[in-house]
RNA sequence: UGGGACGUCGCCAAGUGGUAAGGCACGGGGUUUUGAUCCCCGCAUUCGCAGGUUCGAAUCCUGCCGUCCCAGCCA
């Protein structure tokens, strides 16, 4: 049961599109989503997506993927492949590829243009020169001795620049604008810097590479972008933004626009911390099931839908959030619930023979794939006198609470019938290798006896049908203890040592007659709970919880599109 | 008196002068062959604080307080 869409209110970015479109301001919406091809998409990252894409998805309007590949040093093809399938898996298509690297030339023509206007100049001074003439948080700046260079001369260094006669940081290009402003970008910031390194793109074509703030605003320009939607951070940059949109013949003026980011509870979420945590090896790469990366979330069992409505949920704004992981899980358990075939799981096998069922005979049940959900229709469930269940479903001596299987207790198998623990095998140790139980035959599924109430029911397998699969269990994402440990020097201290432990290969039980590889599966547990190490709370049921079938067909559900 | 932003329930978040939406979390009750789901009910006399304007303020004004961002030839 859904309830009301249409009651979402808007934010404050619609609210800015909306009244563009009605002023006549514009006709259209442009975004544009602009990752650097440095590292791998995250949670985070899907929220700018949702926004960019949704926004103009809303309004008729359309998405550019545009790399932001500036800066040739720490970026590369692979990252820029595994970002395009990351978005598409999201569920977003853009309208055009696009890279900064394919506006280098007309970057350079217009840099010409600044400085041909005396609005930008060569700086020879060295990187230190140039921070100790920048001043401080509190005190202006300097004037560079370069600052009055002749355009000419300027015109013909920075020729030379691109010509590729300098070694790296020999010189630099910066736009002349205010070096007592308060604001530190606007302080003539650096936009062309000598890097005589190969691009992925542009091989060696190029000695000179632009910075962010010259190619960014100027490439939403050229493709008629027309709001750019960034982080927080940049606020302080508008005011360059703009300048530069001002000092040359921009072919429009797009708005840039910032939102807060958002940061999940216990989440390491800086790209910078996760590609330590892939390149020193403490987790398998960039989709381990660990990571908050959207790789990493989908061998979770993340579906796409779920992500998309756990940003659409949190809205935008302009404060620094950090949001409850309790609201990502809901919004998986949610998109799950409604839509994943059920079928039954065991992890932790107990045996148990039903001594009044016939040796060697197999009954097939039928059970509804989905309980609420008719239209997904119903499977066969063998049972036959051995099955497994869950170790925990049974307890020797239990609490009064206890809902499940204890010595002379009942308990119902869920599909099934109604079965009495009649007894209990013991090994040399004296632990419990073997129940025996008796099923009650008028209390299958279907028959009037079916209505005769037990507390608890419990999720079981035949032991000659059931299926072995290897199973990765993961409890909860790399965490650290406190929101802010993420930008902490010595975070990887913080990781919780836990989450190492608990990815382990265990033994799922399952039906051959529910293997659908490439499905998302709820594993159905009744009573069966782990405790969460962090979470206060026990008892939470299993459901949320990142249960992936093996390798090979997580492979398949990846390339699937039932997203 | 460096500049820029943000502060509405435990976590998000609407609200833009007319008397505090919604989600998550939490608590209580009902249904239930998943201790799930589903369904009811409850959950901010109050909007960082203090003044002021007004018939009326979370929304306007003034002053405080708190938090975040900026001194890369990173993005």
């Amino acid at each position: 049961m859904n309830r009301e869409e249409n009651t979402r209110p808007g934010h404050f970015i619609r609210n800015i599109v909306v009244a563009d479109l009605e002023s006549g301001k514009h006709q259209t919406v442009l975004t544009r989503f602009p990752p650097e091809p440095n590292g791998h998409l995250h949670i985070g990252h899907a929220k700018s997506i949702c926004l960019n894409f949704g926004l103009a998805q809303e309004f008729g309007g359309a998405t550019n993927l545009r790399f932001d590949d500036t800066n040739p040093l720490k970026e590369n093809e692979d990252f820029a492949r595994a970002i395009m399938a990351d978005v598409s898996w999201l569920g977003f298509e853009w309208k055009e590829l696009r890279h900064a690297s394919d506006y280098f030339e007309q970057l350079y023509d217009y840099a010409v243009h600044l400085i041909r206007q005396g609005k930008a100049y060569v700086e020879e001074l060295t990187a230190d020169e140039i921070r100790a003439y920048r001043g401080t948080l509190t005190e202006p700046g300097r004037d560079s001795p370069f600052r009055d260079r002749p355009s000419g001369e300027s015109l013909d260094l920075f020729a030379r620049m691109k010509a590729g006669e300098f070694e790296d940081g020999k010189y630099v290009l910066r736009a002349r604008i205010d070096m007592a402003s308060g604001n530190i970008n606007m302080r003539d910031p650096v936009i062309y810097r000598i890097r005589n390194a190969a691009h992925h793109r542009t091989g060696d074509a190029w000695h000179i590479y632009p910075m962010y703030d010259w190619a960014h605003g100027i490439s939403d320009a050229i493709e008629g972008i027309t709001h750019s939607l960034c982080t927080l951070e940049f606020e302080d940059h508008r005011p360059l933004y703009e300048w530069f949109l001002d000092n040359i013949p921009a072919p429009c003026r797009p708005q840039q626009i910032e939102f807060a980011r958002g940061n999940l509870d216990y989440t390491v979420m800086s790209k910078r911390r996760l590609r330590q945590l892939v390149e020193e090896g403490h987790v398998s790469g960039w989709d381990d099931p660990r990571m908050p990366t959207l790789a990493g979330l989908r061998r979770r069992g993340y579906t796409a839908a779920s992500i998309r409505a756990f940003w659409d949920e949190m809205g935008i704004s302009k404060s620094e959030s950090i949001i409850s992981m309790s609201v990502l899980e809901n919004a998986l358990r949610n998109d799950l619930n409604t839509r994943a075939p059920r079928t039954m799981a065991v992890l932790e096998p107990l045996k148990v023979v039903l001594t009044n069922f016939p040796e060697r005979e197999t009954e097939w049940l039928e059970a509804a794939v989905h309980p609420q959900d008719q239209t997904m229709g119903t499977r066969q469930v063998p049972v036959t006198r051995e099955i497994w269940i869950e170790r925990a479903d049974f307890m020797l001596d239990p609490p009064s609470k206890y809902f499940r299987l204890k010595p002379g207790g009942e308990v119902r198998l869920r599909n099934a019938f109604i079965i009495r623990c009649t007894g209990v095998v013991r090994d040399e140790r004296g632990e419990v290798s073997e129940l025996h139980c008796e099923f009650d035959p008028d209390t299958r599924s279907g028959l009037p006896g079916a209505s005769r109430k037990v507390k608890g029911t419990i999720h079981w397998v035949s032991a000659r049908h059931g299926v072995r699969a290897e199973v990765r269990l993961c409890d909860r994402l790399f965490s650290v203890p406190n929101p802010l440990a993420d930008k902490s020097r010595d975070f990887l201290e913080f990781l919780n040592p836990h989450s190492l432990d608990v990815i382990s290969d265990a033994v799922v039980e399952k039906l051959v007659a529910d293997g659908q590889p490439g499905d998302f599966y709820q594993f159905e547990r009744t009573g069966y709970f782990v405790h969460d190490p962090l979470d206060s709370k026990p008892g939470r049921p299993v459901l949320n919880r990142a249960v992936t079938l093996r390798d090979s067909w997580l492979d398949r559900e990846q390339s699937s599109d039932q997203d």
